[in-house]
Order: C-alpha cells, then sequence, then structure tokens
RNA sequence: GGGUGAUUAGCUCAGUGGUAGAGCGCUUCGUUCACAUCGAAGAUGUCGGGGGUUCAAAUCCCUCAUCACCCACCA
C-alpha cells in the first residue's frame, strides 16, 4: 500500500503509543544488551497538576536521553511518579468544595478531608501518565511512584512504602539528634494557617510608608539631644523629653519590648538604659520599655533608633535573644489581633514585672495578650491604620515645619504636620496563597540542616555530582554555605503526618498536665511510642504505671496508675491518667521529595532495583527548584544512605512566550503542550525545543517554530515515500545492511555523511547539547540526505548504479530514522514500521557506531565539487535569468585531469540537477557566453542573444569584488611574519590553500570580464 | 546591597581565538511523477559603546550602558 502523502500525527500517536505500551518497551531492562545501567529519576509532578511547557520540555529531554540509552542497550529505568504536594493539593480540594458548596475542611473534619484528597488524587492519576504518553515519555510505568504512597489511609491501588521511608527517615534524624522542635520565628501563612519555610516566601516590593513616632521618655526625664554632619559641626541641638523610632509596622508597637540604639551611638548614650513609653493603648496601663544597645541598629538609618518587635520580625527576633528581651505574640493564626478574652490591664502589668525583672517562662510570656481592647480582632492593617490615627491625635508623631503662604493676603501659615515617608518596602508573600505572611511564635519541627550540609557541598566540590551549566554550582554553593535551620512542619492536613507523640510530664508530686506535652516520643508506629513513653515513666515513676488502651482512640493510649506524691516522708498515693496523642502536624512535602531517589526504589528495603538504579544517573530540572529540591536531596541522600543521588545535574532554563515573558495563567499566555500536540504532533513540539535547549538560556517559544520542525518531520516522511515509490522499501532484512564497496560516489559521500552525523550526534547527546544534536540532525536529513542524496539518487536509478543506490537509500534513510527517534519518536517509528516487516521496535534498535572509518575522504572532495559546480551553474541561470526550464549545452575552456574525471563520473547528475544537456571542450570562448569558475575547471554557457552583456559584466564584477576583498585580507594575513610564525601550522597551510583557491578564481573572473569587454 | 546571565540579520536565537550561521520573515523565479508543510536563487550584520591582551577577538580581560533573573533583615 502506497504510502500517504503526510504523517497523521493525531491518528498515529495513540496507535504508537499503544504499540509501545503492549510491548512492554519502556519496562526498566528493556532491550539491555549489557549491564551497565542507566537510571533517571522524574522530577515527580504535582499530583493535581496539568502538563505545562515547562514539563513538556523537561520530560523531553529527560525522554531524548532515556531512548538514546535504551537504544544503546543500557539497563535503563527512567522512574516516573507523582509528587502529594501538600499545601498545592490541599488549596486544590480546598477550592473545590467551595466551589461545590460542599462543607468546608474544618467542618468535614481531617478524617473526612483527607479522604476527599484522597479521592481527589486517584482521580487525577492517570491525567499526568495521559499526559506524558502523549508526549511520547518512555518512562516505565508499571513502576509509577508516589510520595504518600502506603500512608495510613491510603486507598487500594495507592499501595507503596514511600510513608514508611518519610517516616523512618524523621526517627532515624531525630534520634541521631538531627532534626529537633523549637519555639522561633517562622514564616507564618495566615491564609492557609501553617508555617513554610524560607524559600516558600516571595519578597515583592510594595509602596508603603515609614511613620515617625516619639516614645516619651519615662518620668518626665529629658537629655541634650545632638546632631552632627560628617565633618562633625553640629547641626541641631535640641532638649528632648523622647526618643524618635521608625517603623513601617506601626501596629506591631503593643508587642514592643525595648527600643535599641547602636553602642556607638552618641545621641543615645545619655539615655541607654532608661526606659521608655510606648505611645499607644489606653494612657493608664502604658507601658515602659528598656532603651538597650545593640549592634543590629544603623545610626545613619532613621532616627537610629529600633523598636524591637521580637514576635513580629526576624531583625528583631534576634536582637531580643541576644539582649534577653521578651517576644509578645500579637496576632492569631489568621494574622488578627489577638482577640481571647483575657483582660489587657492584667497582661500590661504582667508584662511590667518582666521589665522589672521578674522570671517568666516561654510559654507564660506567650499567654500575654497586649492587645488594648479596641484593637482586638481586627485584620493587621485595620489596626495599623488605627495606631497611627490614635498616635497622631495625640501629638506624639513626630512633625515638621510645613510652610504655606496665602495666596490672597501673602501672609505666611507655618504649621506642624506628621512626618510620613512613602517608601518602597520590601513584604513577604506566600508564594501559594499570595496573601502577606507573618513572622510569628511558633513550636516547630526543624532540620538541623547546618549539620548535614558539607557532605552535600563536598560531593558537589569533588565532582561526584556535576551541575550543568556550571554557573549554577555557584548559586548551590552560596545557599548551603548560608544555610538555615529547616522549618519542615506544617499546619495541614494533607501530607506525612509527624510520627512524634506528646506526653504530659510527670513531676515528684504527680502529672503536670502541660499544655502542648512537655515530653515527646518519636517513634515509627504509635505502638513503639508506647513502650518508649511507658518505659520513660517508669523509670521517672518506678513501677507505678501501666499502660491501658484508649477506648475513643487506639492510637492514643492512656497510661494510669498511682503515683507517690506529696512530702517524701508522709507519700500520698493519687491516681493519675495520662494520654499521648500524637502531633497533628504534617511534614512539608520536600522533606519527602527530598527523599524521590531511594523511596522510588523501595528504601528501606534493599530491593535489587535499589541495588542496580541507584545512585542515579542524570537528574534533568529546572533552576526555580535547586534550592527546595535538589540541594535537599543531596542533603538527604547523604545523610541517609551516604551516597549522591545523582552524577549529573542538567539544569535548564525557563520556558517563556514569544515576547520573552514568563507564562502565566494570570497574563493568559501559557501555551499548552496538549494544544500544540493536538496542532502539530508530539514530534514537532519535542523537537523544538530541543533545538532549543542552549545550556542555561530561556527559550521563547513561537508557533511558527514549531510550524517549521512539523515541517521537517514531513520532509522526512516524503523523502521516504519518494524512496518506497522507487522500490527502496519495504526492505527485507531489518535492519538494512550497509552496502558495502558502493561504486556511485554519491552513494559513498553519504555513508560517510552520515558516519559523521552518528558521530556529531553522539558527541552531543554526551555532553547535553541537546540543541546540537537536533539542529545537526536537522542539516543532516534536510540539508544533504534530502536536499543533495535523493536528488543524486534520481538519476542513479536509472543507470547502471540502481541497485547499490537503492540498498545505500534504505540504509541511510534508516539510520535517519534512528538517530532521530530519541528526539521525534513518533514520526521515526510509524517510518520504520511501514518500510518493512520488523522484529524489532525501532525503540530498540540498535544504535549505531561507526566511528569515521565510513568517511571516504575522496569521495568528500569530489562531492563538494560537484555540488559547488551546480550551484554556480543554478546562481549564474538564475541571476542571468535563464529561463528555469531550459536545457543549456555548456563549454568547457579549461579542464584539469581531476575536475574531468569527476565531472566523468557525475556527469548526469550535474546535467540533471544544473540543466544542461551537453558538453564539449573548446579552445575559445563562444562569443556571448556566461562564465562558470569552479576549481580545475572554467566552464561556459552559450547564450548568444538571450544574455545582457552589461549584466553579466556586473555579476562577474560583483563576484569579483567579494572574493578580492577575501583575497586581500588573506594576503595581508600571509604577508605578515609574525602570523606565519606564531599561529599553528594547520591554520597558515589553510589559509594559503584559501588564498590558490581564490587566486584561481579571480583571473579566471579577469579573463571572462575582458572578453566580455571585447565583445562589448 | 550582593550575585548571575544577556545584548549577533527585520524577528527568535546558535556560535569559548582563525575574518559570522540557522529557523522564521522578506524579494525574484518555479507546480512533469518525494514533498507548495515544497524547490531554486537572492538581499540583509562596523556581533550594545569604549579601552586592552594577541599575528589574529563576536569569542579572553577591563569599563560603561541597557535588560532580565536569583539571593538579602535595613527598622
Amino acid at each position: 500500500m502506497p504510502m500517504e502523502k503526510n504523517f497523521d500525527a493525531a491518528e498515529a500517536e495513540a496507535r504508537i503509543s499503544a504499540m509501545w505500551d503492549k510491548a512492554g518497551a519502556f519496562k526498566a531492562g528493556a532491550n539491555a544488551s549489557h549491564a551497565e545501567t542507566f537510571s533517571i529519576m522524574i522530577p515527580p509532578p504535582n499530583v493535581t497538576g496539568n502538563l505545562h511547557m515547562g514539563h513538556a520540555f523537561n520530560n523531553t529531554l529527560q525522554d531524548i536521553l532515556t531512548r538514546w540509552h535504551r537504544m544503546r542497550g543500557f539497563d535503563t529505568l527512567w522512574q516516573p511518579g507523582t509528587d502529594h504536594a501538600g499545601i498545592a493539593t490541599q488549596m486544590v480540594v480546598e477550592r473545590e468544595l467551595a466551589q461545590a458548596g460542599e462543607p468546608g475542611r474544618r467542618e468535614m473534619g481531617r478524617e473526612a478531608f483527607v479522604k476527599r484528597v484522597w479521592q481527589q488524587k486517584v482521580k487525577s492519576r492517570g491525567n499526568i501518565k495521559g499526559q506524558l504518553e502523549r508526549l511520547g515519555a518512555s518512562c516505565d510505568w508499571s513502576r509509577e511512584a508516589f510520595t504518600m504512597s502506603g500512608a495510613p489511609g491510603a486507598p487500594a491501588g495507592e499501595e507503596g512504602n514511600f510513608h514508611d521511608a518519610v517516616i523512618k527517615v524523621f526517627v532515624d534524624l531525630h534520634t541521631k539528634g538531627l532534626i529537633y522542635r523549637g519555639k522561633r520565628l517562622v514564616n507564618w501563612d495566615p491564609h492557609f494557617e501553617t508555617a513554610i519555610s524560607d524559600l516558600e516566601v516571595e519578597q515583592t516590593e510594595v509602596d508603603g510608608f515609614m511613620w515617625h513616632f516619639k516614645y516619651p521618655l519615662a518620668g518626665g526625664e529629658t537629655y541634650e539631644y545632638v546632631e552632627k554632619d560628617e565633618d562633625g559641626k553640629v547641626t541641631l541641638r535640641e532638649t528632648r523629653d523622647y526618643i524618635s523610632i521608625a517603623t513601617t509596622r506601626p501596629e506591631t508597637m503593643l508587642g514592643d519590648g525595648a527600643v535599641a540604639v547602636h553602642p556607638g551611638d552618641a545621641r543615645y548614650a545619655a539615655i541607654v538604659g532608661m526606659l521608655c513609653e510606648i505611645p499607644v493603648g489606653p494612657k493608664q496601663h502604658r507601658r515602659l520599655i528598656p532603651i538597650i544597645t545593640d549592634d543590629y541598629p544603623d545610626p545613619t538609618f532613621g532616627s537610629g533608633a529600633v523598636k524591637i518587635t521580637g514576635a513580629h520580625d526576624f531583625n528583631d527576633y534576634g536582637v531580643a535573644k541576644r539582649n534577653g528581651i521578651p517576644c509578645y505574640r500579637l496576632m492569631d493564626t489568621k494574622a488578627y489581633m489577638r482577640d481571647d478574652g483575657a483582660p489587657y490591664a492584667e497582661a500590661a502589668s504582667l508584662a511590667q514585672r518582666i521589665v522589672e525583672g521578674a522570671d517568666f517562662t516561654e510559654a507564660e510570656i506567650d499567654a500575654i495578650n497586649l492587645v488594648p481592647d479596641e484593637y482586638r480582632g481586627l485584620d493587621r492593617l485595620i489596626a495599623r491604620k488605627r495606631v497611627v490615627e490614635a498616635i497622631t491625635a495625640e501629638g506624639l508623631a513626630v512633625t515638621y515645619l510645613h510652610k504655606e503662604i496665602d495666596a490672597e493676603t501673602g501672609a505666611e501659615d507655618l504649621s506642624r504636620r506628621p512626618f510620613v515617608e512613602a517608601k518602597k518596602i520590601m513584604q513577604p508573600f506566600g508564594d501559594r496563597s499570595k496573601v502577606v505572611i507573618e513572622p510569628m511564635l511558633t513550636d516547630q519541627w526543624f532540620v538541623d540542616t547546618a549539620k548535614i550540609v558539607q557532605p552535600a557541598i563536598d560531593a558537589v566540590r569533588d565532582v561526584r555530582t556535576k551541575i550543568l551549566p556550571e554557573q549554577h554550582e555557584k548559586v548551590y554553593f552560596h545557599w548551603l554555605e548560608n544555610i538555615e535551620p529547616w522549618c519542615i512542619s506544617r499546619q495541614l492536613w494533607w501530607g506525612h503526618q509527624i510520627p512524634v507523640w506528646y506526653g504530659p510530664k510527670p513531676t515528684a508530686d504527680g502529672v503536670a498536665a502541660v499544655a502542648g506535652g512537655s515530653l515527646h516520643f518519636c517513634a515509627t508506629t504509635w505502638q513503639d511510642a508506647k513502650e518508649k513513653a511507658l518505659a520513660h515513666y517508669q523509670t521517672i515513676v518506678p513501677g507505678k504505671i501501666t499502660v491501658s488502651e484508649n477506648r475513643d482512640n487506639r492510637e492514643q493510649p492512656t497510661f494510669g496508675g498511682l503515683i507517690r506524691s506529696g512530702d517524701p516522708s508522709k507519700p500520698k498515693l493519687q491516681r493519675v491518667n495520662v494520654t499521648l496523642f500524637r502531633d497533628p502536624d504534617v511534614l512539608d512535602t520536600w522533606f519527602s521529595s527530598g527523599l524521590w531517589p531511594i523511596g522510588t526504589l523501595g528504601w528501606p528495603e534493599q530491593t535489587p532495583e535499589l541495588e542496580k538504579y541507584f545512585p542515579t544517573d542524570v537528574l534533568i530540572t529546572g533552576f526555580d527548584i535547586i534550592f527546595f529540591w535538589v540541594a535537599r536531596m543531596m542533603m538527604m541522600q547523604l545523610a541517609v544512605v551516604d551516597q549522591v543521588p545523582f552524577h549529573t545535574v542538567y539544569v535548564h532554563a525557563l520556558v517563556r512566550d514569544e515576547k520573552g515573558k514568563k507564562m502565566s495563567k494570570s497574563l493568559g499566555n501559557v501555551l499548552d503542550p496538549l494544544d500544540l500536540i493536538d496542532e502539530f504532533g508530539a514530534d514537532a513540539v519535542r523537537f523544538t525545543v530541543t533545538a532549543m535547549a542552549a545550556m542555561g538560556r530561556d527559550l521563547k517559544l513561537s508557533k511558527d517554530r514549531i510550524a517549521g520542525y512539523r515541517n521537517f518531520g514531513t520532509k522526512l516522511w516524503n523523502a521516504t515515500r519518494f524512496a518506497e515509490m522507487n522500490g527502496v522499501f519495504p526492505v527485507a532484512a531489518t535492519p538494512s545492511p550497509r552496502p558495502e564497496a558502493p561504486k556511485a560516489t554519491a552513494n559513498k559521500w553519504i555513508i560517510g555523511e552520515t558516519a559523521r552525523a552518528v558521530a556529531e550526534t553522539d558527541a552531543a547527546l554526551a555532553e547535553f547539547r541537546f540543541n546540537d544534536a537536533a539542529t545537526g540532525l536537522y542539516a543532516f536529513v534536510w540539508g544533504r540526505v534530502c536536499d543533495w542524496y535523493v536528488e543524486f539518487a534520481k538519476p542513479l536509478f536509472d543507470g547502471p548504479e540502481a541497485q547499490e543506490t537503492r540498498t545505500t537509500m534504505a540504509w541511510v534513510l534508516e539510520q535517519c530514522f534512528i538517530l532521530l527517534h530519541p528526539i521525534m519518536p513518533f514520526v521515526t517509528e510509524e517510518l520504520w514500521q511501514i518500510t518493512g516487516t520488523r522484529e524489532k521496535l525501532l525503540a530498540h534498535v540498535d544504535w549505531p557506531d561507526y566511528g569515521i572509518d565510513l568517511v571516504d575522504e575522496a569521495a568528500e572532495r569530489e562531492m563538494r565539487w560537484v555540488i559547488s559546480l551546480i550551484e554556480e551553474i543554478r546562481s549564474a541561470r538564475a541571476q542571468m535569468h535563464v529561463p528555469a526550464g531550459l536545457q543549456l549545452a555548456m563549454v568547457a575552456t579549461q579542464f584539469d585531469a581531476p575536475a574531468r574525471a569527476a565531472w566523468d563520473r557525475n556527469e548526469a547528475l550535474i546535467n540533471r540537477l544544473a540543466r544542461i544537456d551537453s558538453l564539449i571542450e573548446v579552445k575559445a570562448v563562444p562569443k556571448g557566453s556566461i562564465t562558470v569558475a569552479v576549481e580545475g575547471a572554467t566552464f561556459a554557457l552559450p547564450l548568444a542573444g538571450v544574455i545582457d552583456v552589461a549584466e553579466e559584466k556586473s555579476r562577474l564584477s560583483k563576484t569579483l569584488e567579494k572574493i578580492e576583498k577575501d583575497l586581500n585580507g588573506l594576503r595581508s594575513r600571509l604577508n605578515n611574519p609574525k602570523f606565519v610564525e606564531s599561529a599553528p601550522d594547520d591554520v597558515v597551510e589553510d589559509t594559503r590553500d584559501k588564498l590558490a583557491l581564490a587566486d584561481e578564481e579571480t583571473a579566471k573572473l579577469r579573463a571572462a570580464l575582458r572578453r566580455l569587454d571585447d565583445i562589448g
């Protein structure tokens, strides 16, 4: 059956995908012919997600490497899977609940909600897979992994032990003291009501204000305030009874614990140690706070004095910690001003006692609510506005003199106005919620990254892991060398629940039921936690504690028993019941995806796959998750199994729209890869991103470019169709054997060109130069095979070398299918299948390795000569407006032996492609002819009466001019003794050759011009 | 404030020391049998500015300009 005129991608891709799938073509180890392995882990897409262009790009590159290695006989694994993506998924499900008008998360309760998210996950499980299959990704789907597989509550079909791996790592790191719980200032997302890590915060510049307020000195004290300029000249001297403070967040003044100045700041030296009053809140309860010194304040900025609100600012927190200043939490989990019913007056007096030196525990300080009644329950921003209004009304805002001249009377009016600066401020936003992040003092779990970071740094320094392009190594090092503790607890429901159980701490006089539990037991199961707790309690209160099941929740065991308490001399037995409860928080998603390389291979079990495919070879990922994911995988794999997770990290850039804008839903410039695949076919989309994948550069995607590469597929299709029409296909043997000792130069030449293409493709892929591989193959297939070899074959098919030409063409085209297959798997597989009865899938055909022995240099030289002759004739004809269809007779006026031999061997080719019908040798150039000069020969096309002499003259002059320009350059270089002396020999040689050639040509052109003068 | 990258044909971009390339677009010509999603021919660049190193610079160094991104606590 003759081939269709075009490849029908829409029809064929699904069929081919199904064929690969049915054959199990991509299973780990499929087509392995030697023991060497190649493994690559997909960066797991979010389970709720859709494939976007970044995924299409990323997965195309992974697929190219995977297919290439599989064809080369490696034991290959491309591990697919998805990430549970805690915040993102919880957000999606909550939004869907809201849209459907169903009860929200909190109304549903945790168990029901998590069940609902699992349903969502199962529903969308096929989504990502289907999208990747449409792209042609050759993942081993039988091994599909999920970062929460095997977690409690997982439905049937979601078995697996990823959860076990995560829990085990948490427990192990905790046991080693690498994970700890602490009350620290963290980034708090008021929308999701959870802590997030530093990396999940985006700093954005917004318009804000800086207010300047007066904090009056306690007891009406005054001091001499002196300001000097750079030269030490006094610019201001006044008596003040206050200290001036600048702030962008007046609402946090309610939680101030101190005012800090720089120790070297002479302006304030006299008042350091004194108390000042926070100028807000009920007058009778105004709080006094100390003026302290710390290196943090910058004397040249603002007034040089900084209010210290340890619970709501990262810098202030540091100052507070260093100086023993209490941190008062002012807001609730939604970032509204605390409204808990506790009386303000009492809180203010407690705070005052702390200033006076009273000792309070952190928990006690945390319980103090210093928000006055009128601000309670307000949004941060509203509270800010009210505070500013109140202070201003009271006259405690710093003011400046404003001069106004009355237009009518000309009277000067001097008034004081509040000093408020409009200011660009960097404000933190949640990367998911997009709401303003509030620093909050909460209890969280942290990984002590400082203790596990060094191996991750060393591994890249020692090149056990190579990061490409190299510029990213610097970024990697910089981040790791300045690493902060990693907050891994999230107050969410969708995720791995933290394997820690809390229990109250028994004291000598019984059990102190401390809120939150003051003892914690970290264990992989509640049973283990129970044992640990029991053992611990028994040490403290020997022999008196027993354990009993908790009827309400067996996973929260209750301990009961008689405890000796009271005065040891008169002991009293007291009955107590203690219930262990599990930490409700879940782990940061990246904690589990950080274990992706080993987790997907079955760790902690020592599976054969773990043995074989770990460490993996390559990780291909975007630069945006180097910190989130790459660095953490490095740290965690090294900490857990003491090996690097991958040998090479290839970091690719961003896919942007054609204007260079980042694709985003809000801009509406998102190109959906599936739409593009529908329109142009997967191969075209793949080839496009591959051709644009220059290392480290963003790529701007335009449809024109994709259409161009779609045409490339069509071109290959039609070259094959031509071959088929000429009896080249179908072939009997598969793959087609390489023709032995062909006679036609064109056949020898294309075999060499093919060998070069193989070598270049291999070299490019080995160095991750995907764009070079793609553009090199494009140039080979279109520029050499289609443009020239197919054209050469036409006359050869009518000649004595017809059979060897068929053999050669079958071989060459099959090599094209093979070489292009990693980039364009569908069209090549289809061509492979329809051009013969194939035993193997193209996806499993052996990748060639010919070396350059197949290159026949003489044939190469000869074909270059033939091609340049044809081009010269065509060019001359076109410029002289010779009708394209007109067959011409040609004369040779000069013809050396090698040129003559080349002509003789390729006469049929040249005649056909240049539309020449005869060649005779003459001594004299016929009148009215155009000249064609090539190496070793000069030809003329007699066109008396047809050509315009003036036009031919100008054509020749133009050509001559160009060559002479080159010639001069070459000559001056060779005339420079230093050049001949210093330049490498081959460069000098090359230059000499070029000069000789140019000399020859100019001579011929000059001669031709002279002849035109004669007749003209 | 620190860091990284970019600046090459009308557009989008390749090009790590030997006198500039591709795709798209543009101009002219061409449908007899692989392909009009095509073919043939053609035009277009002091490689951001300035300086330096070198026999030789788009390429290496310095500097300036513009743009982009990343990191960072200036109240």
